[in-house]
DNA sequence: ATCACTTACGGGTGACGTAAAAATC
DNA sequence: GATTTTTACGTCACCCGTAAGTGAT
């Protein structure tokens, strides 16, 4: 059989049509290169080269046979991806989510249940979420829709309120006791994530009449605000997480809209069920 | 990269289940198996096995890795193959013939023509020897039928006109100097060749009531045919070029009817005119 | 005790690099 | 003279086999 370096090889002189050219680019030296281009003809059997006294090509052989030899190392790549990635697949659990607020709780849960299993989350809408979880992308995900399919598990997870995050300043902190709703401050400048999911279907539904500024990166997101007196958006679950509310330059106010409050759930295929049996022990537990 | 004797390696210890059959199979070491197989998870930087003590077994990622791997050896064993076929139709003329007589004269022109190149031949009936030309497994052939396509070059190359052969003391013999005429001998018993092309069609359709008593091999049949009172067939080429009138011990007497009479074309690919220019000048300077 | 695998060790093949020669531009 | 390829030669990597060690059957 032939050996990979001799395809390699061939490979790299048919890109580089010279020797030398070639050798340099695969490391190796140039005679080590002519060696094995000899080689490779001595077990094939055949000849690839038109050789004159300092210049040798490919003839249609060669030709064909780097093109051949080109497909196997390009499928021997190709191996090595799948299988690193299937086996990263095995020690990872990669969760989707619909709406960001969850992600920042969920990890350490998992984290603490599978101590070995690396976490990766990924944040998409609802239809892509869904069907990252049935091709296998993700092994369970957050959803605001409770999906009940008879290949799924769907248990409700917990629910979040969107609230308004003002400085102390702001006229609208009046309300801060009884809640406000979406009309009272449609109309404000908001500044945001620009990764919140739903949520931004919502607010811009609800408050048509608002601007809102997107920011990419969470940390300049927090600089900004915190530089700044425009508004901006929170939930009870990152008030918690963060102890938001211990920040003296920010004050938070529920909206008491019905839309303001988002119910999830967190959905696995049934055939994860026994793989992910602690999670869903914990999730009924509580 | 991977060299091919890991996958090799890998795929025999799937196939054999355990380090030692698996090493006697491939002829090296038990031992240097095992480090084989150490090396290539080290490659992969994945875990390909379960091990315990003394028992080793492919896990998941494993068993995708060596079917994987499989697929990249066939596709080896494959390029190996088409490169020296490849080669070897470089260096040799394939001719298809859907008669017999000119095989025996035409690969002696050619080679004169083409001293490098080997020569190889084939018959078979009409429609598969078109084929094979346009297919390319042919070069030139031989056929009964004047193809005339934009595509094809074709060569009025000669004519072969039917004999019987009888042994001395035949009565048909009488006919020898006029010749005779298929239905002369309906009902005679021939012995001939099992590889005679159109031929065979000709003479079952002229002499619905004879017995053909087919021989596969052309030495067997020269014997069986010297040693018996049967009749036989011959053409004016075949006599010619076998000095089949130097022998005695056979007549050999012309049939008259138009059928007898095959006149045949040599038959190439327009794109292969500049390759074959040697031989069509040959053809056209007769 | 036997089997299956891993680790340790010494040996030989062969792929490599350097050097030199030959030929072309 | 610079470039390109091949041949020659010595070196070193690495793959191999043998031997020894460990644990399971």
């Amino acid at each position: 059989m032939i050996e990979t370096y001799l395809l390699e090889a061939l490979v790299a002189f048919n890109r580089y049509k010279t020797l030398s050219a070639a050798a340099e680019n695969i490391h190796i030296s140039q005679p080590a290169l002519s060696r094995s281009m000899q080689k490779l003809e001595d077990i094939l059997g055949v000849s690839l080269f038109d050789r004159s006294k300092n210049k040798i090509t490919l003839n249609e052989t060669g030709k064909m046979a780097a093109s051949l030899a080109e497909r196997i190392l390009q499928e021997e790549e190709e191996m090595i991806h799948m299988v690193r990635n299937f086996d990263s697949s095995l020690h990872t659990i990669s969760i989707g989510y619909s709406i960001p607020g969850p992600m920042y709780e969920i990890p350490s849960f998992i984290n603490r249940l599978y101590p070995d299993m690396a976490i990766s989350s990924d944040m998409q809408d609802e239809e892509m979420i869904l069907k990252g979880l049935r091709n296998r992308r993700y092994n369970l995900i957050i959803s605001t829709i409770n999906h009940e399919d008879d290949d799924l598990i769907s248990i409700p997870y917990g629910s979040e309120r969107l609230y308004i995050s003002l400085v102390p300043a702001h006229p609208a902190v009046t309300y801060k006791d009884q809640g406000l709703s979406f009309k009272d401050v449609n109309g404000e400048t908001f500044l945001m994530s620009a990764r919140v999911g739903v949520w931004e279907d919502i607010v811009r539904e609800k408050m048509p009449d608002s601007r809102f500024l997107l920011q990419n990166d969470l940390d300049s997101l927090s600089e900004v605000v915190n530089s700044s007196s425009l508004a901006s958006f929170a939930t009870d679950l990152t008030i918690r997480l963060f102890r938001a509310d211990e920040n003296p330059s920010r004050i938070f106010i529920p909206f008491n809209d019905k839309e303001a409050v988002l119910s999830y759930y967190c959905i696995i295929l049934k055939e994860n069920e026994k793989k992910l049996d602690r999670w869903i022990r914990f999730l009924n537990g509580r």
